[in-house]
DNA sequence: GACATTTCTTTCACGTGTAAAACACTTGCT
DNA sequence: AGCAAGTGTTTTACACGTGAAAGAAATGTC
């Protein structure tokens, strides 16, 4: 997985490179009999995941709103339609207490109102309101813009390979809910 | 900023494909307005982080760590020497309080140690016991053969290419002006 | 028609993270 | 020396997520 590609900077040497190359340097240092060659990959994604949250969150907070609740107002957006707390939990992968708590917060804010169902009283309705979805619409763009701007150092091919790769890697995750022995 | 172009199946048609496309395509039906491009790359980057932290979480617990727990002694690990809390801190990107909390409970198990700074009594040095860096060790090879296993999707080019990519991307927005080429 | 089972949601007790303040000590200034 | 400002660490108050249990209602079974 040594690619010695030219100027692009390939982290398997002694370039600085960012945080994670280093980190895998100072692993393979100390256990230079390990194969760190899966950290470059994942070691990446999970810090980057971590900035680019960091990044995204402040303009929440200007709108007051936590990430895990911008994620339930834009489950609820994109669907299109209403969501019970269970199918919210399910797309925003958080535990059903969490949602519980987030929908109390969110109803109060007046972002979004509950219904029950007619037929099955167990069962809830939750659907954005004006405000809900005009908050949602407010902030999309912005985050989006941010995006655009990060994955600017990348050009458009570079771009739909990496999110091809992410794709299949992500695709094996996914299929397999298993965790290691 | 153009949608990604691709040979290898470009999840931007109506390919199920990941739990990821599915969002992106539930975005671009309410906003066709929208530049959804980067969700592709980013949304991928963020699921495959949590998948890949859940997964990893469950060896650990196992082991009777936290995932925060084991990022600490991880960095006494691979650095080799003793740190201080503060750059524990650093090191481990998170805040100084919750490192005093982690040091805290891993002293009471014995998994560290910790020693005051003779010159400056303000600074703690903080280093592994012989019982930290076995569970240490005995944890890490685990954790990247899971890791080695979950990447085997992708052939050893393929992974060269998405590790410099993310490389490419972290760099940005660690703040580096792009790598130079 | 009562009873166990299943499904959906909420409540509870608890652990953990955080920001801000407090603390302890050092350094620089006059 | 004395004191303000700075630095490293801990404490405090609080918010949030979680798993387990409780609660509430539907469904299946005899």
């Amino acid at each position: 997985m040594t690619a010695p590609h030219g100027r692009t900077g390939t982290p398997t040497d002694a370039t600085p490179g960012d945080t994670v190359a280093k980190v895998v340097r100072q692993w393979r240092a100390v256990h230079p009999d390990l194969d760190t060659g899966p950290m470059e990959i994942i070691g990446r994604i999970n810090r980057c995941a971590a900035l680019l949250q960091q990044a995204e969150d402040a303009p929440l907070r200007r709108a007051g709103l936590s990430r895990p609740e911008f994620d339930l107002l834009g489950a609820l957006r994109r669907t299109g339609h209403e969501l019970t707390p269970g199918e919210l939990a399910r797309e925003t992968f958080s535990s059903g207490a969490a949602v519980t708590k987030r929908l109390k917060q969110l109803t109060e804010r007046g972002l979004v109102e509950r219904r029950g169902d007619t037929r099955d009283r167990r069962v809830a309705h939750v659907r954005l309101t004006d405000a809900g979805r005009a908050l949602v619409d407010g902030v999309l763009p912005g985050q989006l813009a941010y995006e655009t701007a990060v994955l600017s150092g990348l050009d458009a091919s570079d771009q739909g390979e990496l999110a091809a790769l992410l794709g299949r890697l992500l695709a094996r995750l996914e299929g397999r809910p298993g965790v290691p022995g």
